[in-house]
Order: structure tokens, then sequence, then C-alpha cells
DNA sequence: TTTAAATCTGGATTCATTCCAAATTTCATG
DNA sequence: CATGAAATTTGGAATGAATCCAGATTTAAA
């Protein structure tokens, strides 16, 4: 139970942002390794992202945090895994990882190779036929290609 | 012109397909070069196909026409410039190219690799966003993924 | 502490795809 | 049917994302 002492000595995510990342594995079953909290603050930070493993290597990098690419691959699969992220395929010899995980949809912008959360709920897709025999429908994606030019 | 004699002797569709597949690559501006004509025969069978790249490589082997890898990447790619065929992005890593270019969508069982047209025009979407602005939809892509266990 | 199990890492490896420059083929023209 | 320029094909090298591996390090339970 939360005590009010919890309250007002619990640091707020701003205060610590590792507090969250750090929990959000514990949740997930995943050992709070120094990598797994760094890599969590860069994808958790509120906003929806959409990373390739190369970009967020790239981030970790840059904040330095030293980490190896083969274990940031490593972690998003976890990652995914656990539920935490989702893969999304659009492009051939590329994986994206959404950090929202909620039911969605995405726009992809050709050329740029930029993916954008479909908002809200409007979208919808009707008379989905049966799942072949001996199958079972995991998942409905749903990917507008968008090129330049209005 | 064409003349009596070139009636008689004109083998048909069902003696020579690959009358077929030439008068298909004439149509899309494309040279009928033994390559392209012997890809176009077994791409376009009559049934809805999806191949990669290698597995059309594969079947040409199989079937004795020589054709260099590197030449079934280019055609592919020409045949889907030409409308011939239309490219199918489902997993990481693969394209698949599908013979039907007509508006439809897809299942993709995963594990197997299968991918399958979805018959009929009952699923639609609905509810379609506005594409962000300086974009225009190019298309919009359904895909079901299936594991297998009913 | 101690220690077994989990994790991380650099480097090698795989695999699909693209690139390249030389050899061959196509086809319009003579 | 010859000729030549342009298009096409080709094997092999190159690329790039992703995976594999075995040794070093870290974690956390006892």
């Amino acid at each position: 139970m939360q005590t009010m002492t919890d309250l007002i000595h619990a640091p707020t995510p701003a205060e610590d942002p590792g507090i969250q990342a750090t929990d959000r594995l514990a949740r997930a079953g995943l050992r709070p390794t120094r990598q797994r909290v760094a890599l969590a603050k860069l994808l958790f930070d509120g906003r929806d992202r959409h990373v390739t493993a190369e970009q967020l290597h790239g981030q970790a990098s840059t904040a330095d945090m030293r980490v190896s690419l083969a274990t940031v691959y490593n972690t998003l699969h976890q990652f995914t895994e656990a539920g935490l992220l989702r893969e999304v395929v659009v492009e051939a010899g590329r994986s994206y990882f959404d950090t929202n995980v909620s039911d969605h949809h995405h726009f992809f912008v050709e050329g740029s190779g930029h993916l954008l959360d479909i908002p809200g709920h409007a979208l919808e897709v009707s008379g989905l036929p049966e799942a072949p025999a001996g199958t079972r429908v995991a998942r409905v994606d749903v990917i507008i290609r968008l090129s330049a030019g209005g």
C-alpha cells in the first residue's frame, strides 16, 4: 500500500526518470542492467517514438551511454517480447520499434522513411475475413503509404 | 500487317505461352529479352503468385532457364515499375512480389512466411485520416498477421 | 562474500540486396 | 542481312542490417 511518506519521498519522474525505467523493466521481468535502464530512459520519454536499432544506438552514443550495437538489438527484441515495444515492418531491410503498444496504425512517408502514428480511433477495418484453418489472427496492420507532393 | 499465313502458323498461347509473356512485355515497353520472357512465363501463369527473388531464381534454375540472380532482381524491379508486379513488405529483410496488381490486401502467416491474397472486396478501411500536409496517399496496405494454432 | 546464471561485447558471420565494369544481345538503320 | 549504338545481362565484389559467438563482466541469490 502507498503511504503518505512514500508520496512525499518518492522522486517524481522529473527528478529521476531512471525510476520509471527501472520500474518498467521490473514489471516486465527484466533485470535492470545499466544498458537496459539507459535504453529504456531514451525510449520511454513520454513521446511516441519509432526507432531503428542503428538510430537508438546512435542516440545512446551521443548521450555518452556506452552500449554495443549487439546489445541494442538484444534489448529491442527483449522489450518487444515483453510487450514494451512493438515491431513495425514497412520497408524491406529495416525494422522500426514503436513505443506506442496500444492498438493503432501507421502513416509511412516513403522516401524520408518517416513513420507516424495515426491519431485517434477513427480508422477502422471492417469485413475482416475468417482466418484460414489452423491459424488465428495475431494482429491487423494498416499502413498508409505517403509520398511527397500534395 | 498480319497475313492469313501468319494466322495459320502463329502458335496459340496454349502451344506457346511465350506469346502472352512477350506481348505483356511489349505493352509495358520492355524489350522481350530471353531472360525477361522466361521470367514472365514463370510469373504470369494464371495463378496469383507471391515470390521472393531467391524463390524465382530457384524456380528458373529448376526449369533450366539460365538467368543470373542479379537479373532476377533487375527484372522484378522493372516489372514492378511497369505495373506488372506489386512489391509487398511484411518481413524485415525480405521482399515479396505479387502478380496480383489489383486493389487487394494480404494474410501473412508468420513462421511459414506464406503470403495469401485476401479474397473478395469485403474488407474495407473506413475513417482514413487526411494525409499530412505536403504528402498524398500512395497506397493503403492491410496485413492480417496470422500465427499457427486455431 | 561467494558463485552460478544472466548479460554484455567486439568481431566475425550471415543473408538479402545492390553495385560494377566487362561481355553479350537487341534492334533500328543502311 | 550487316553494322553499331544503346540496352541488357552477368559474376563477383561490395554493402548494410541483423545475428552469432565465445570470452569478459555484471547481477543477485545464498
